[in-house]
DNA sequence: CTTATTTCGGACAAATTTATCCTAAATAAA
DNA sequence: TTTATTTAGGATAAATTTGTCCGAAATAAG
């Protein structure tokens, strides 16, 4: 569904959060070890992530990665997904087509916009905080 | 969402799935264009779903491929994906974790199986039939 | 039987995605 | 200022997916 550098960088996203929710930044060794992705891989997913604005990044001895407290919970899921995978997953047709809408739909038209229109409420109503917290209080996991 | 192999194998099942309505076996080479595919990929792609009993194929002169007309309303879209992309894509981890379930769930394990659910559904209830009426009909296209 | 047509299947090639490596740049602290 | 640490970014490599090529096998028709 979504590319192994979107899973890579939602991951890490939360792992920042629940980080930043303790006011810690935290590098990108520790972040690929705890969320189990390469490691120079998962350093380009955060620059672009920088780059988008959804993480703070900081270079040099107590550097690292952050998210500011405040934007953890305006930050949503969507967000980081439309940053790695761009809006494809979105609009495209089903089918491939180039063109393909309600006048002139592909066969799968209309039995998939319920479901990418589900996907995309979805996506847009989860937020990064309520992913971290969970993690946070251990009630769900990033490894395994 | 699916891959191109899958895209391909969808459309040209549809198309297959028309002209059986009508009596017509047809070829590798009607069905690329007709679908607006690559021959020779389309060609690996019909060969494993005729491998996995979806489509019949025939080789020599007046050879092509078909579906047997009972079949059309009795084969569901859900078939076709799975005979081309496997089950991954309804049993795997939103984050791409080997255990993830709703005792060690990942941190959007909840919001996706809904959406999940949702599309196997939907892949399930959709026949073939329905698929290749709409396209008989002029309802929907298959190019663009 | 021969020929033309069509799918089968293996080998290969191109494109994309995933992943690694290494040097540069920034920066904190001694 | 020097050194150690950490991210930035470019080059490259590996893996996967997408796509091509070509001879073999089947088969219908002359």
């Amino acid at each position: 569904m979504f590319s192994k550098a979107c899973e890579y960088g939602i991951k890490a996203t939360i792992y920042i959060a629940v980080k930043s929710m303790h006011q810690e930044r935290v590098s990108l060794k520790e972040i690929a070890e705890e969320v189990n992705s390469p490691v120079a891989f998962t350093a380009k997913i955060l620059q672009s992530l920088a780059k988008s604005g959804i993480i703070d990044s900081h270079k040099g001895p107590t550097g690292g990665f952050q998210i500011e407290e405040s934007r953890i919970d305006i930050i949503k899921l969507h967000d980081i997904v439309h940053a790695i995978d761009g809006d494809d997953i979105f609009n495209g047709c089903g089918l491939g087509l180039k063109q393909c809408d309600a006048r002139q739909p592909c066969p799968v038209h209309h039995k998939f916009v319920v479901i990418r229109d589900n996907l995309k409420i979805m996506l847009q109503n989860t937020s990064l905080y309520e992913l971290a917290s969970g993690l946070d209080i251990g009630l769900t996991h990033l490894k395994r």
